[in-house]
DNA sequence: AATAAATTAGACCATTTAGTCTAATTTAAG
DNA sequence: CTTAAATTAGACTAAATGGTCTAATTTATT
């Protein structure tokens, strides 16, 4: 038997998919009160304003996505590059992010140029995933070991920018083909 | 003397500006009216809707924008890869594309899921840069020559990538950090 | 100068927008 | 069961939105 989900919940569920999708200014409330089925003043109850729902999407339904994706778990003795590999394949495995490219550029794109609540809010995830990959790739040794930083903030950009391309054009294929050389990239530095 | 500059250059000059920060539904048609300074009958007698203006915008300001910006002319006996790598280095000298990212890659998160002409629109301007990358490439002797269809992709995927990461934080010298990468290793493919 | 065509001008309109308000209902607590 | 608090319900509002319409004006042509 299934417990019905609160109320606050549907909304920030329904959002999240509307706006990963048509974007903050291409959603509108009534678009979001239709599909969680929640009337107007029930939205108006658990939230202020639009800005604060979508405020709360980014806070509770894409940063722990985001961070359960980014986990980079280290297996054993595997090796720390191999960690960071297996993830930016596993992007290849998750249709939406094929489809749509990553949740967090996408609202970044639209909103941090013109809001600073938001442009805070998105960089503090941005950096944590970052920063996991830095710690990362610190632990693994390189020949250069000062370059850790900007090669983290290489592989977000790399990983984000060819999910980027042409949405409606993009397959799994192209992401991997273009990835590809970002690991080859990745494992020369090994040791 | 400056011969005044006709209605329809201001439309599309104005909405280019505001779309490139604020995005396609962040940008109404009164802001583009009160920017441009043309009343809304004039506006309606050069375009049909707000989305033929936008459309004019790609075609006729963001994409020869791009085709100048991307010329990859080869310089006498430079190496195919330097000629690419040059303009990889010389998007760190705007400062729009430092701040906002590329406006076609703006445009394409936003509009390419929701709107088909957009996405058609868009990927024509992208797939002739990919292309002219590619040509390069292939005339460049690589080891692997049947790479350079998902190398040039890598590039573009990497420099937009790199330059969306949250617009508000980005500076000159963070892109050139990141893209220090890329160009290490199209040196290392030369020969 | 007379006429036709191109363009400008902006008041006006229907719809959609985010948000408010009050009443009804459900839930929790004693 | 009674009462208070939490939540739902949705009609309503003011502003903004994209777009239309007709009249006035400018420009080109004869």
């Amino acid at each position: 038997m299934k417990t019905k989900k609160p109320t606050r919940d549907k909304i920030l569920d329904a959002t999240f998919k509307l706006v990963y999708v048509h974007g903050y200014n291409g959603t509108s409330m009534d678009m979001i009160l239709k599909m969680c089925a929640v009337p107007k003043g029930s939205l108006y109850y658990h939230f202020l304003s639009k800005k604060d729902v979508v405020l709360a999407v980014v806070k509770e339904r894409i940063s722990p996505r985001m961070n359960d994706f980014y986990e980079l778990k280290q297996i054993s003795d595997e090796h720390e590059i191999n960690t960071i590999i297996n993830t930016i394949l596993k992007v290849s495995q998750k249709q939406d992010l094929i489809k749509y490219g990553c949740p967090l550029n996408r609202l970044n794109q639209e909103m941090s140029p013109v809001d600073e609540d938001f442009d805070r809010e998105i960089n503090l995830i941005y950096l944590n995933i970052k920063n996991k990959i830095k710690v990362l790739l610190e632990n693994s040794n390189l020949q250069n070991q000062k370059e850790c930083d900007s090669l983290s903030e290489f592989i977000v950009g790399t990983v984000w920018g060819s999910l980027s391309l042409s949405p409606n054009q993009s397959s799994k294929q192209r992401y991997l083909d273009s990835i590809k050389h970002l690991i080859i990239y990745l494992k020369s530095l090994k040791k």
